[in-house]
DNA sequence: AGCACACCCCTTTTT
DNA sequence: GGGGTGTGCT
């Protein structure tokens, strides 16, 4: 590595650092040239600590390490998340709070203890962490700070085994993470990476716009700012134009940096499209190999909508655009509840009536419970409905409901079933159909994507065919292709196309970044937005457009608002 | 109780 | 555009 003036400082310097600069600047590389400097130092025993929000930013780290140290210093280096320190912290030392052994609730529990609960939810995680010492994963950190502001002996033990801490993403910590650096940093050094304008957890409660100020008050740290450096896209002129779009200046719009206008909201997943396939050609040519596109959008739902338009062909003028194999970096539970619907319906043709359709009535009620817990209340009496519909086809009564009567003719009209899994994955998923409730689990079964036959659950699905006419552990072999596919997110980056929100690409890097905006929703720039949100709007912007490596391309209507003052906006055909 | 129809409002999220 | 919620009809 090339060491200007500033590295060498920050290299050199003895106390408290909070380094600044904006995406490619270089502040994770120095962070570990420093590190390894501070190995040097340390006694036997102790570690340098480097603390960061999410697995992915820790894996990514780790990956960069190892190009930086040698496998003696990598072994003394803890890369890890505040999540997971907190809770070594709290398991080792939470019994001081309240004299109660802690136990943790993780997040998979924890949605199904709040679905069983009725009344403040908040208040009940408080009073678990106090009363019984239960902790949900947002009670970590309070719960670690309350131990280190309140015992010396505990910030002594840790300032002892980390004499140097590293924190990542620092403008974003939120106040309870910052009181733990706090106290720490009695006793520990310091070293702060932040850049204050990817700052886009500010609605997060507890986090603060002027959290690095108050750092500086409290650390009085060095500072050093690189953020005129820029290792990731070069001449392209993308940094400056991702400033420019922040601070709502005037630019001349450069190259690498693309607008397409659509009229018609039907228009817009076909720009999208043909926007990604241009794109893979354009780099397959300049580039000599495959390259990286990620799709960026403000919301979930318009990416989920996407996501199903280019996973089919489609005709464009005369040129046929190929299906899009790509990944949604989206929240699956739902989709994998319709699956289980659907799996349900493969083992019809081994069943009985009664059994047949109360399993798939199972299934139903199953989603919208998962769906009453991600907050729509509606879905309560959707669950109700089931279980009372459940209960009339034990007993023999009628059925109202228009779901099971729909599921019942279905049952009745009967369907052959081939032993080819992605054939009859779709036969399967045709009778979704004729009731609100269907056609809603019809279409998110669709994000499931099962295209070939080699995915995972047509592989297992094939193993659980009986061979001449059902699958009878369809749900079982869903169920457990589903659960390992959320326990292990190791598969994260590996596809040349991949769909995600601006918010979950801070860290990421791709070749070219396609940022698009739906006519009725994911709106970036909105003239209805007060000053301060449309600041926030624009950094969010400034991450999307500082992920490319080469291209940004931009898909919006054509009433959205210009990103650029006056006449920066340029239209190509 | 179940459903159709009308009206409303549309972020972002790690562990 | 489409999902969530409230209302009123059967």
């Amino acid at each position: 590595m090339k060491l200007d003036r500033d590295r060498l400082d920050i290299l050199g310097h003895q106390g408290n650092l909070l380094v600044c600069g904006g995406p490619g600047c270089g502040k994770t590389t120095i962070a570990l040239a420093k590190a390894k400097q501070r190995i040097g130092d340390l006694r036997d025993g102790q570690r340098v600590l480097f603390l960061s929000f999410s697995r992915a930013a820790v894996r990514q780290i780790v990956d960069r390490m190892q190009g930086l140290l040698t496998v003696g210093e990598q072994g003394r280096l803890e890369i890890r998340t505040f999540h997971s320190f907190f809770m070594d912290l709290v398991r080792s030392h939470g019994k001081t709070l309240n004299g109660i052994t802690p136990s943790f609730v993780t997040p998979d529990r924890e949605a199904l203890l709040r679905s069983e609960f009725e009344g403040d939810w908040r208040g009940e995680t408080t009073r678990m962490a106090e009363e019984e010492g239960v902790y949900v994963f947002d009670k970590l950190a309070p719960a670690a700070a309350g131990i280190a502001e309140a015992s010396e002996m505990v910030r002594a033990l840790y300032s002892d085994a980390y004499p140097f801490i590293i924190v990542d993403e620092f403008q974003d910590t939120n106040i309870d993470q910052w009181r733990v650096v706090q106290a720490l940093s009695l006793t520990s050094t310091i070293m702060c990476l932040a850049d204050p304008d990817q700052r886009i957890f500010d609605y997060l409660e507890g986090v603060d716009e002027h959290r690095v100020q108050e750092a500086i008050a409290v650390l009085s740290p060095k500072e050093f700012d690189l953020s005129k450096d820029n290792h990731r896209s070069g001449g392209s002129g993308l940094l400056d134009y991702a400033n420019a779009v922040l601070r709502n200046a005037t630019m001349e719009v450069p190259e690498a940096v693309r607008h397409l206008r659509y009229q018609y909201p039907n228009e817009f997943p076909s720009q999208v499209h043909r926007v990604i396939v241009a794109l893979h050609r354009h780099f397959e040519r300049s580039l000599g190999k495959s390259a990286t596109v990620a799709v960026l959008a403000r919301t979930n739902s318009l990416l989920g909508n996407l996501s199903e338009k280019i996973s089919d062909e489609r005709h464009w003028g005369a040129e046929i655009l190929p299906a899009v194999e790509h990944e949604l970096n989206w929240d699956p539970e739902l989709s994998a509840a319709a699956g289980l619907l659907v799996a349900s319906i493969l083992e019809w043709p081994k069943l009985g009536r009664e059994e047949a359709l109360i399993g798939s009535l199972q299934a139903v009620a199953r989603y919208y419970r998962v769906k009453l817990d991600g907050g729509t209340l509606g879905a309560r009496t959707t669950v109700q409905t089931m279980e009372r519909a459940i209960l009339a086809l034990r007993e023999g009564k009628t059925v109202r409901p228009k779901t099971a009567k729909m599921l019942i003719r279905a049952y009745e009209n009967g369907f052959d079933l081939s032993g080819d899994p992605v054939g009859d994955w779709q036969v399967a998923r045709r009778q979704l159909s004729g009731s609100t409730e269907l056609t809603e689990m019809y279409k998110q079964v669709r994000l499931l994507r099962l295209l070939r036959a080699t995915d995972e659950l047509a592989y297992a699905l094939a193993e659980s065919w009986d061979g001449s006419s059902s699958y009878p552990s369809a749900r079982k072999a869903v169920e457990s292709v589903l659960a390992e596919q959320a326990i292990d997110g190791a598969s994260e980056d590996s596809s040349a196309t991949s769909l995600m929100s601006l918010h979950k690409s801070k860290g990421k890097e791709f070749d070219g970044v396609v940022i698009v905006e739906g006519a009725f929703n994911g709106t970036l720039l909105d003239p209805a937005r007060s000053q301060h949100e449309d600041q926030a709007a624009r950094r969010l912007l400034r991450v999307g457009i500082t992920r490319a490596r080469h291209v940004v391309v931009f898909v919006r209507p054509m009433s959205a608002l210009p990103l650029l003052d006056g006449t920066g906006i340029r239209k190509t055909p």
